[in-house]
DNA sequence: CGATGCGTTGATAACTTTCAAATTTAGTGG
DNA sequence: CCACTAAATTTGAAAGTTATCAACGCATCG
C-alpha cells in the first residue's frame, strides 16, 4: 500500500518515500517521480533576477507565486517582536520556496546572494493540476519534503551550540553536489539567525571543529574532513 | 484562487486556509471542512486503549495506522544518539498523530495519560479515497495544519527558556476548551522534552512567571490571569 | 588610501545546566 | 482514612555554556 508503485494513488501517503529523503534529494526526486510537474513549472513560470538583499516577497503578503531557485541562493525568514531575525530555511539552485501552508506567506523570503528564480503563478499551476494528477503530487512531494526539513530543524534546535552548527554542516553538505567541500552562500549573521546563536558563537564553534581537525575554514568555504567524526559529534 | 470557497480543487493550496489556523482548530477545521473524512474514520476505525506509559508505536515501524486521540493524551518522540529525548509533539483528544511523511514512522508514540485512540488503517483510508475525494483533502489538511504546528516549533525553539514555556502556555491554552484554565496532562520531564530544557528550568520559569502574577501554578493545572502580558513575553 | 562591511578574538555578564538535597504529590496496603 | 513508599517536583549552590560588549583584522571598493 504504502510502496513507490502506488505513486498514481490518491493519497499524500502514496506520494511519500519509504526512506525519508535527504535533504539532497528534493530536486531529484521532483525530477523523477514528477516530470510532468517540472515540465509545467518551466513552461509556465518565468524568470526573475533578484540582486542580493532584495526581498522576493513579505510575510502576510498573499502567496500567488510558487518559486523555483536557478541560480544563486534565497532565505526565508521572519522578524520577531523583539527585532531579532530567525531564518527558517535556505533555498539553493533547483529547491523550491514560497510552499505556504495558508493563503498568504508565512515568511519573508530575500536573496542573500545575486539570484536568478524561476516564477511560477500558482493559479497556472492549479489549473494545470486539475487536468494533470501529476501536477497536485508534485506539490505534494514538495510540502512533504519541506515538513521532513522542518522537523530536522527542530531536531537540531534543541540541541547544543556545536551540534546545531554540525547539523547545519552535514545539512548543507548532504545539499551540495561535492558531499565534502562546502561553498557557503551565507554570511556568518544568516548562519547565526538560522540556528538561533550569535554570529560570535558561530564563529568560535568553526574555530574549534577546525581544531578538532573535523574540517577546514575559510570565509565562504568549508572542506569536511572527517565525516564520521562530524556526524558523531551531530548528536 | 486561494479561497476557501475554491476547496473541491485538487490542488493542495486550496485545502489551506487563508490565515494560519490556531492549533485549537485542527479538530474543528476538520470537523467543517471534512466531515465525509471523519464519517469515514468514524467508521473504518476501532479504538485502543493504551495505559500510562505504554508505546503506541515505534520509530522505524512500517507507518500502516494512523491514529486519533479520543480521550488521554499521546506524544511522539526520538531518542538521540547520546540518550536525549526529543518530544516532537503533544497530541489531545479530536488530535490526530501518526501522519508521518514516509512510510515508516519517524517518531515513536506513547501514551502520557491512560489514553484511548481511534485506530485507522492508512490502506483503507487509501481505498476510501480514491473514491472520494474529501478523504485525500481531510488528510492534506491535516498534514497542512501538523507543518504549521512545527513551523511555530521552530520559532519557539530558537528562543530563551521563558519564550519557550511562555509559547507553550499559549500553544497548550489555545487547544484548551477553556482558553485561560490549563489542565496538563504532561509531566514536567514531558514539558522539559518538548522546549529542549531541564525539568529544573522549566519549574524554574513557572515559578518566576509565577511571581509576576501573569499565571497560577499547581503541578497539573495553570491558569492565565494575565494573558497580554503572557504574550508580549512570547517575544 | 581611507571607508565600509564582514569576520574574528577577548573579557565579562547572563543564562541554563548539573548535581545534590529537600519537599510535595500520588499511589498502595493496612 | 491514615501511614508508608516511590515518584515527581521544587529549591539551592556551583559549573558550564552562550550572549553581550568592545576591539581588532582583513578584505573589498570607490
Amino acid at each position: 500500500m504504502l510502496t513507490p508503485s502506488n505513486a498514481s494513488s490518491n493519497s499524500i501517503f502514496s506520494l511519500m518515500p519509504r526512506q525519508p529523503l535527504p535533504i539532497r534529494d528534493q530536486a531529484s526526486a521532483c525530477r523523477e517521480g514528477c516530470a510532468a510537474f517540472d515540465r509545467i513549472v518551466s513552461i509556465s513560470g518565468f524568470i526573475v533576477s533578484y540582486p542580493r538583499g532584495v526581498e522576493i516577497f513579505g510575510e502576510n503578503e498573499p502567496a500567488e507565486y510558487l518559486y523555483k531557485v536557478v541560480s544563486g541562493a534565497v532565505c526565508t525568514y521572519k522578524i520577531l517582536n523583539d527585532g531579532r531575525r530567525q531564518i527558517s530555511g535556505f533555498y539553493l539552485p533547483g529547491e523550491f520556496f514560497g510552499l505556504q501552508y495558508s493563503g498568504e506567506y508565512e515568511f519573508s523570503a530575500e536573496a542573500i546572494r545575486d539570484a536568478k528564480s524561476l516564477v511560477i503563478k500558482k493559479s497556472a499551476l492549479m489549473a494545470a493540476a486539475r487536468g494533470d494528477a501529476a501536477v497536485s503530487h508534485g506539490l505534494l512531494l514538495l510540502t512533504a519534503l519541506e515538513l521532513g526539513r522542518v522537523q530536522n530543524r527542530v531536531l537540531l534546535l534543541a540541541k547544543s551550540a556545536q551540534e546545531r552548527v554540525v547539523g547545519f554542516l552535514l545539512e548543507m553538505a548532504a545539499r551540495s553536489p561535492s558531499g565534502r567541500s562546502l561553498q557557503l552562500p551565507m554570511l556568518r549573521q544568516d548562519i547565526a539567525d538560522y540556528l538561533g546563536l550569535t554570529i560570535e558563537t558561530v564563529s568560535r564553534t568553526l574555530k574549534s571543529l577546525k581544531k578538532l581537525a573535523v574540517i577546514d575554514v575559510s570565509t565562504r568555504h568549508i572542506v569536511i574532513r572527517d565525516r564520521s567524526s562530524l556526524s558523531q559529534l551531530n548528536g
